[in-house]
DNA sequence: CAGGTTTGCTAAATCGGATTAGCAGTGCGA
DNA sequence: TCGCACTGCTAATCCGATTTAGCAAACCTG
């Protein structure tokens, strides 16, 4: 197939020096071991010719650095939003001339370890255990057999492993600054959860528990009270549309803030059904900067979810573990919270006070 | 850290016998080199006390081979749809106690070059080169130092790389057949492309050649001709809504055939617009199956890519060309189209004839 | 000019397995 | 009873790098 790979023996016998020479030069490690001007030209010489590039498997065998990460998530990969979340990774990994391992474990916790042997079998320098939406985790045992972060989770029991997670607190206040800088101040409704704190979806997701003490924080300081909060098993279109169509049953809101974009959609078409127009009759602020938030008619204002920025700082997270030294016990659990930008566009019209 | 991992000397030890012995053993080529029963079980007892795995690096280092494939498109990872792709690859490989390395060049060669370097300096024992849409590539050079597979692309130039595509000409066909099914004979128009074959978007998409090309073929068999063809630069939103919106107000269509999902979604605002209901006066039909098509409302009628499957059958033919002796130049680029399935929804009404 | 440094490079060991060659011990036939 | 085949296991080598230990030649120095 093809011609057998260049080895560093290679270079060293067209150099015309030992292999342990060439090595030395190529490692950059020539000068401080007195290797003459002469010789190191020759080696480079020799290398750059023959186009030699070291074999990483045997070097990862040697040294035990394979340039490799993993990446496990539970089934990142497969949606749009979080597969940013891979490409940052991707992206920061390699600028550092490292590639990635991914596997996705469908929830499952004994393929979970299966992918975790499989990636320390394979020597990874680190590994990065990712959660497609963001929640807490149990921190599987074998994680602890090499540099970890967690992504978009926080470890369920206390754990010595850093997490990046977005700011979801500060994600609910920027909507809620959103509303009340249009002017806003009655008639607001959250879709999705709330009113009260404890009004939340089963599941357990961080998520909605932030983004309700962001936004109920906010309406408190500026003495407004949300008009009501609707809970609903699930974010999908169709709850958003249920939720919505019974609540203008009842009354006429100013304001939604829904607590994600599928549950916009869905708010979307109650509001259609109903005649009322966003944003002039109606005015909605969401979550997530999912795809569709721009493909919707009048396109949707939304707090984005960074998946990129996450997966990019798990990377940077990850290399400061990896560098850290093996004795020293620092860094506990620490969590990086990562900004989540809001979207400005259309679905939030400005009323007088 | 971790406790050092245990090596196949360690169970050798603790077994009494030579790592050669254990090695012959555990590859389970003792019963033909005549170990005994009772040194095969002590050797067997100690693997599994120690729970010994066999460290990939070092094997990769002497047999060359790595249990690990590379996965490089353009940008797969980040889109949902294709996402699908490396998951099929994902699962497949797995299955076979395969690894993957992925990457994403942003269509940048320079940038290809340097991961498909990377991949083989990690000794990779095959290569899946992937495209986020259908379309003809250049193959790199570089390919051949290990088999390797195109994933939803064809070679532009010949090639003896294999290569995995939907089929498409047989989705134009499904999509026609659904139409004409349902009893429609008239007023069938195209959005996106036609209604002659050289009336196509730039950029030279498959989809759109192959769709197109189905769609005349069974249409022209049951004699019925096309209203018309409407051709866009690209395949998003905004031209099916203005498309639509140009095309009602000239006439009113019986059917459209949407080259896509997006377009799709436009066309639904334009017939809206028109006060026009989808499917009582206007039946929908489209390709793709993107996440949105079940969102709309109603439910979009849709021919699927088969992401998943694709990512699946990829991997299924790299393993035969890794099987393939190194000698044997058989396999001349050998196409492999994967069907497309129809999702039956909402959007079609059938027509009494 | 003997003894000690420096300079400049190389031999050999190592990582963790797979693989090849070979070595004791036993049994059997002549 | 000697030689040969067979049985059952092990020593040694290799994969392709890195790294440690060390060696010859040149250079000082008193």
């Amino acid at each position: 197939m093809s011609p057998r790979r260049v080895t560093l023996a290679d270079v060293a016998k067209t150099a015309g020096v030992s292999p342990t020479t060439a090595s030395l030069v190529l490692s950059g490690r020539g000068r401080e071991l007195r290797i003459s001007q002469d010789v190191e030209q020759r080696v480079l010489k020799a290398a750059a010719e023959l186009q030699y590039r070291p074999n990483i498997v045997s070097v990862g065998l040697r040294t035990g650095t394979t340039r490799t990460i993993g990446f496990i998530s539970d089934t990142v990969a497969t949606t749009r939003l979080a597969g940013d979340m891979i490409k940052g990774a991707l992206e920061a990994a390699r600028e550092r001339g490292f590639m990635l391992f991914i596997g996705e474990t469908e929830g499952d916790a004994e393929l979970e370890r299966l992918l975790l042997q499989a990636m320390h079998d394979r020597q990874v320098d680190g590994i990065i255990l990712a959660s497609m939406y963001t929640r807490t985790i149990k921190v599987p045992k074998a994680m602890a057999a090499a540099p970890a972060v967690l992504l978009n989770a926080l470890p369920k029991q206390p754990s010595p492993l850093p997490s990046v997670v977005p700011d979801e607190i500060e994600a609910g206040r920027v909507a809620a600054r959103a509303l009340l800088d249009a002017g806003h101040r009655e008639g607001i409704h959250l879709i999705g959860a709330g009113p009260a704190r404890r009004n939340l979806p089963a599941g357990g997701s961080v998520a909605a528990v932030e983004r309700l003490i962001g936004i109920r924080e906010v309406l408190a300081e500026a003495g407004v009270k949300p008009a009501g909060g609707h809970v609903c098993p699930d974010w999908q279109p169709e709850y958003g549309l249920a939720l919505t169509r019974a609540l203008l049953e009842k009354e006429r809101p100013q304001a939604l803030i829904c607590f994600n974009d599928r549950l916009a959609l869905g708010a979307y078409q109650a509001l259609d059904d109903f005649g009322l127009k966003v944003p002039g009759d109606v005015s909605v602020v969401s979550f997530d900067d999912h795809p569709i938030a721009s493909w919707m008619r009048p396109q949707l204002t939304t707090v984005a979810l960074p998946h990129y920025e996450l997966g990019r700082k798990a990377v940077d997270v990850l290399f400061t573990e990896i560098g850290r030294d093996r004795e020293d016990d620092g860094g506990q659990g620490e969590v990086h919270r990562v900004p989540m930008p809001i979207r400005v566009r259309e679905s939030i019209a400005s009323r007088s006070a």
